[in-house]
DNA sequence: CTGAAAGCGCTAACAT
DNA sequence: ATGTTAGCGCTTTCAG
């Protein structure tokens, strides 16, 4: 490869006609051109192998064709800890490919929220995808983009910003809906500490909703806060199993969690399911890696992921946004962490 | 926030300067700058809520501060399907964006391997990071991008691409050495198809080093290709199980299949490590998750992608690079999955 | 249909 | 220490 690159101009130079007639073959305007120079000029840029700039283009057309995709970055390192995230980028990097569009992947430490600012605006990008912000934060951010923006998983009723995400409390209500119904009543919860508004209280709601229909008072005592890691839940599970005999089921807000808890079940010398019945969400891959596997929450990733990106294309293509919200659905997945006491 | 930027320009309009003078300022060229401005651009630049754009700077400067890392697109819509990639693309972001470089993130469609090449010229990109491509892939993208590159886990030679990768000969040995330590003796490999030179291939040779040197010839019939998937493992360990009842261990080139044969084999009835003892590869955190625990090769993925970046920091400032090919060790980590059958 | 001119926001190389 | 002059490669606008 030549160090230097090729421009439109060497390419006009060679097809002796003007930059500007190359510019309308490469961007297919062919009802500008003869179909001759349209030929001419598509031959030479084949030969020279000439490759548009993008750089050159955003900053004249005042399009970037860039998506940024921002995540949280929690501990040190770790931008894409969540299995659940990398499912979702994975969806989004092939859908942006697809439509033409770059993708620029950055995590935000929470120190500085405002650093996504910079570097956002600096590409200008066309658009930008958050994933797992909590509302607050989105807040923060939101005023200093001037661009099209998708969040995902977020309950912030902000206007401009397109939003999906699950009917979480529907996931909360099913999970403990089923372990009612399969005749357990001392039923705890597990997640991490709830602090505002988002994905986890809004499963949380869904469960005490469940347990108040049911007559069950909820108990304190029964609720554990965590964090969203397996060694965590291993804790939980052996915490639940040593401090809290008497529950039989428990509804963790994550697959992850709810992974770790039947390993500390076990670890204190009782079983799933027979001493404790276990309910996840997500339905990540590794629900069915355990055994047993995992009863669990199950949301369709592809589909959110997906619809987060028609949106911002739309949004990008400033096409009319079908509603500001959108909620996905989700379902219950029987497999086998839980125990049917009334039969 | 206004629909158009500030601008150098702006800034030294409001700063009764010229641009040259507040782009000195901005760039932390002091020295070339009477401390008085420095102070009165910067409060400007800060008051204006001046950001850089990096398009116009690319194009400028010929370099862009942008780096992509780039995955092969296996199938479909799943770029970053294997955890193994996720937690690299995780510390590469980290370090770039500690260093003031973007990432840009891109999958390559095997169909297509020359689209690489377009986008990543187009972008004029500083550098680049290839994870988990064949050598020949490799080989054929190389001479068509003229940027610092570095590449995991290859076994290309090209002496002007960086390579950092593990030492999977030795993997293979010692996982295999392991089980002939323990007593076994009828060792089945179970891995993706050897097609050509690469890290299969590799720990495959340190597989049949191990069993040539405790003088037991290679079985080909205990040799079971398959996809690296957890599904595909249940299947070899169910194959095993049954077809193969005299195999008492089992090496697996990676823990996600090494966890399916796991479960393939109690499907069939079996145990682990009673009736098939099982060493993985990776040391996800997957391995610690399933029950036994799997005793794996470990590498350091931090440290991996730690080496990569660094080296290609230093290709991308131009230092001189202490050398073209770095070797990770790995080592063995014991857990529950293997029997010993000495005792 | 084709071309000329201007400028996107910035940096590099010379002035002064 | 500050200013001037050229572009980087492309698109937009306006003229032929």
């Amino acid at each position: 490869m030549s160090a230097v690159a090729v421009t439109l101009k060497d390419i006009a130079n060679e097809a002796g006609t003007t930059l500007m007639t190359v510019s309308n073959v490469i961007n297919g305007r062919y009802d500008k051109v003869s179909q001759a120079t349209v030929d001419r000029v598509r031959a030479i840029a084949e030969k020279l192998d000439y490759v548009p700039s993008a750089t050159a283009r955003s900053l004249a057309a005042r399009s970037s064709r860039l998506v940024g995709v921002l995540l949280p970055d929690s501990a040190g390192h770790d931008v894409l800890v969540s299995p659940h995230n990398v499912a979702v980028i994975g969806v989004i990097e092939g859908m942006l490919r697809e439509n033409g569009y770059y993708l620029l992947l950055r995590s935000i430490p929470p120190s500085d929220p405002a650093s996504v600012t910079a570097a956002l605006r600096s590409w200008n990008l066309d658009g930008a995808v958050f994933i797992g912000f909590l509302d607050s934060q989105i807040r923060t951010m939101r005023p200093t983009l001037d661009t099209s923006m998708v969040v995902l998983d977020s309950y912030e009723k902000n206007s401009d910003v397109m939003n999906v995400r699950l009917n979480d409390r529907k996931g909360g209500y099913i999970a403990t809906r089923h372990l009612l119904d399969k005749g357990h009543t001392r039923i705890a919860f597990v997640g991490p500490k709830i602090t505002e508004r988002g994905v986890v209280k809004e499963r949380f709601s869904g469960y005490r909703k469940a347990l108040r229909e049911a007559g069950i008072p909820v108990d304190e005592s029964l609720i554990v806060a965590t964090d969203v890691a397996h060694a965590s839940g291993v804790e939980a599970g052996r915490f639940l199993s040593t401090e809290h005999p008497d529950v039989t089921a428990v509804f963790a807000t994550a697959d992850l969690l709810a992974a770790g808890i039947m390993e500390g079940v076990r670890a204190a010398g009782r079983d799933v399911p027979a001493d404790l019945s276990v309910v996840g969400f997500d339905n990540l891959d590794l629900a069915t890696y355990v055994s047993p596997q995992l009863t669990t929450v199950t949301q369709d990733l592809t589909a959110k992921a997906t619809r987060a990106v028609e949106l911002l294309l739309m949004s990008m293509r400033s096409e009319s946004i079908p509603a500001a919200e959108t909620v996905m659905d989700v379902q219950l997945v029987e497999r086998g962490s839980v125990r049917d006491l009334t039969a």
